[in-house]
DNA sequence: TGGTTAGTCGTTTTT
DNA sequence: CGACTAACCA
């Protein structure tokens, strides 16, 4: 992450004495305990550089595996820095989830599932768990609870049947279960659980597969390891069986991800798990001043549940931390964009210094609109906003159908639309007609005639919905490439002219036509960018686009082509692990949001403020506010407890007046030309 | 069937 | 406040 490599090749020396270690470190088991910012990736990477180059192992035969995929991206973009790409290929870089995919279909077959499976998205889980709640008469709108247990269950590698769960009762969970599970392998549909589940379940029943598989797993090297759940952990454990070359790298004080089933005691347990493992501690801090790495440490020491460790950073002490409360969001956000642009004109920075952390994605519309607002670029992370978007899940509601007719959550989003007449009613007796006659939906569309309770004109209608989905199958069979056939697709369905009878708002009208060609773009992306979302030896097919897809669900494509752009990156705590930015504004830090209203683990919520902090380098500003607007009524709000645990001598205390002040002294020399210079770039576009 | 409208409900964090 | 649903009329 920090002291990134100037030049080209691998250089030991430019590491210190404990990360060299680890590096070098090949055979066997060994373990990294690496603080916030101590130059872990760079240990992975180097590490992977060292045995491709010095060690002459082939790429192929090294498995690396991490959470998400940006991290992924990064630590091969960071590997081919390194080392000639072309001693690169071959070599998997990865996250669990994109693993378990490749597993499944080369070998899932076993496991009964045809390697044309799709991958339920949430909103289709959701969705379906209804369905199945209403069928079975209970009620849907405790789906939510279901989708967590059904979740909870796999992540933990319990079977349907052993589940207990307490205060609900189990056997109507596990009713549930049972049908979901019957539902998903009816349709060859996985849920994002079964992408590590059934891998796991796939090794252990078939020697012969985990044999295959394991063999060519030379060396394994784990990111994030606090983060690992049972399932993942288990994986694991099976992938290391055959060579026993593993390298794990995490930090209990980073884990953020309980609430998803991951427990960092497996970094623990790592130990007695490994005979003779090799620990190393990275505790150099190289990436913060020396006053924001004490504010976390400060914070930190207040978990009973740690190995003590204290970073150190030769930085010197640098800028104090500050600390704001505002009035309400809207002055935060404000206030916030405000100081932005002070110190981006006083310390001539780029807008992509600047980053914005907060707990809840929702937060971001403040700052989005105060940013609008003071004309500062900008762009958000996560959030889902795009993939969200009507017109977006339209279209994929039907390259899903195209690709699985079975899918008959994306068959009942798409069927009337655009408009072809078929309404509510119609679609009722269809499922009901289907439901009769154990047909999935598409397939009932055929044997309208059987039933009477669907008019002619509508089953004509239906028809023709049909033969579009069987046409453009064939013509996705028949294509290599994905946007020409998505293009003629979007044409043939008239969406855009749809979009134009829907709204009358030209500005909507226009934002969503927009939308329809950034997917093209998307999918353009994809498809010109084998190396980065493709399995190497694979075409570019529908199949490919979508487990791609359904895999890099963030708004992975539109933030890398503005990547190098020079805007303000605004994210959630947990979208920010792994990263780091020279100014760092933590919004929000009330009481509410750390620790959160439900949390259910304090000690987790510290460990996100600590990460929250340890991403800024050169300077941290905490804000909060009084009151907030919480479905439109006023909440009052205090500052966060974590607030008290930081002694007064770290963190400057400000009136939003005392910081105003400071704000609106008199620019010096240096800030007008730094404006002047901005100004200038600006009318050059 | 389809469009409008009133009424309800909810917001952690993500692969 | 705003996204989503149920109910009602054209």
């Amino acid at each position: 992450m920090t002291n990134s490599p100037k030049s080209k090749g691998i250089n030991i020396n430019s590491l210190n004495e404990s990360q060299r270690e680890a590096v070098i470190h090949t055979k066997g088991p060994s373990m990294v305990l690496a603080g916030a910012g101590s130059g872990k990736t760079r240990v992975i990477t180097f590490k992977i550089a060292y045995m491709i180059d010095k060690l002459n192992i082939p790429a192929s035969n090294i498995l690396a595996v991490t959470f998400t995929n940006k991290a992924a991206k990064e630590m091969k973009q960071r590997i081919a820095d390194l080392i000639p790409k072309s001693k690169l290929k071959g070599i998997y870089i990865g996250t669990f989830h994109a693993l378990g995919v490749k597993l499944l279909k080369s070998h899932g077959k076993h496991l009964g599932l045809d390697p044309n499976f799709s991958i339920l998205g949430e909103s289709d889980q959701k969705s379906i768990i209804k369905q199945i709640l209403i069928e079975h008469k209970y009620n849907p709108d405790k789906s939510d609870t279901f989708q967590f247990h059904i979740s909870t269950a796999k992540n933990n590698l319990v079977s349907g049947e052993d589940i207990i769960i307490e205060g609900e009762d189990s056997i109507v969970f596990r009713d549930i279960f049972t049908a979901y599970q019957k539902r998903l392998i009816n349709h060859n549909q996985v849920d994002f659980d079964d992408l590590i589940q059934l891998p796991f379940k796939l090794m252990r029943d078939f020697p012969e597969v985990k044999e295959k598989i394991t063999k060519k797993v030379e060396h394994l090297l784990v990111d994030e390891y606090q983060d690992t759940n049972i399932a993942q952990y288990e994986i694991v454990k099976q992938l290391a069986s055959h060579h026993n070359n593993i390298t794990i790298v995490g930090d209990d004080d980073q884990s953020i991800y309980a609430w998803r089933g991951a427990n960092y005691q497996n970094l623990f347990n790592f130990e007695k798990d490994f005979a003779g493992t090799k620990l190393v501690i990275l505790s150099q801090n190289y990436r913060s001043t020396n006053n924001i790495l004490q504010v976390a440490n400060s914070v930190i020491k207040n978990n009973s549940q740690r190995k003590e460790k204290q970073l150190w950073s030769e930085r010197g002490n640098g800028k104090e931390v500050n600390y704001t409360e505002y009035e309400d969001e809207l002055s935060e956000a404000l206030g916030v964009a405000n100081s932005i642009n002070v110190w981006k004109f006083r310390k001539n920075l780029n807008y992509s210094d600047f980053a914005i952390l907060f707990r809840t994605n929702f937060q971001a519309r403040s700052f989005e609109d105060a940013l609008r607002e003071k004309s500062i670029p900008y762009k958000i992370i996560g959030g889902m906003s795009f993939y969200e978007r009507k017109e977006i899940k339209d279209i994929i509601a039907y390259l899903k159908l195209i690709h699985n007719t079975k899918d008959s959550v994306s068959l009942l989003r798409i069927i009337n639309y655009p408009k072809r007449g078929i309404g509510d009613v119609s679609v009722k007796n269809l499922r009901d007609f289907a439901a009769d006659k154990d047909l999935s939906l598409f397939d009932a569309i055929s044997k309208t005639e059987e039933t009477t309770t669907i008019p002619e004109k509508t089953a004509y209608q239906m028809q023709l919905f049909r033969d579009i989905i069987l046409e453009y199958k064939e013509k996705f069979e028949n294509t290599r490439s994905v946007l020409k056939t998505t293009d003629e697709l979007i044409k043939d369905l008239n969406i855009v002219p749809e979009i134009y009878n829907l709204s009358k708002d030209p500005i909507e009208i226009q934002r969503r036509v927009k939308n329809v060609d950034s997917f093209k773009r998307i999918i353009e992306r994809w498809e010109n960018n084998p190396d980065t979302y493709m399995d190497e030896n694979e075409p570019p097919s529908l199949k490919n686009f979508l487990h791609a897809f359904a895999l890099v669900l963030e708004n992975d494509s539109d933030e890398d082509e503005d990547s190098y752009e020079n805007v303000v990156t605004l994210l959630t705590v947990h979208a920010s692990k792994g990263l780091e930015f020279p100014y760092v504004h933590l919004v929000g830090f009330e009481n509410g949001f750390f620790p959160h209203y439900n949390c259910f683990n304090v000690e987790e919520e510290r460990r996100l403020a600590y990460v929250a902090i340890t991403r800024a380098q050169d300077h941290l500003e905490i804000t909060s506010c009084q009151k907030r607007k919480k479905f439109g009524q006023w909440e009052y709000r205090q500052p966060s407890p974590f607030l008290e645990e930081i002694p007064s001598s770290l963190i400057n205390i400000q009136t939003v007046e005392q910081l105003e002040k400071q704000q609106n002294a008199k620019p010096d020399d240096e800030s007008v030309k730094n404006f002047f210079k901005h100004l200038k770039d600006q009318l050059k576009k």
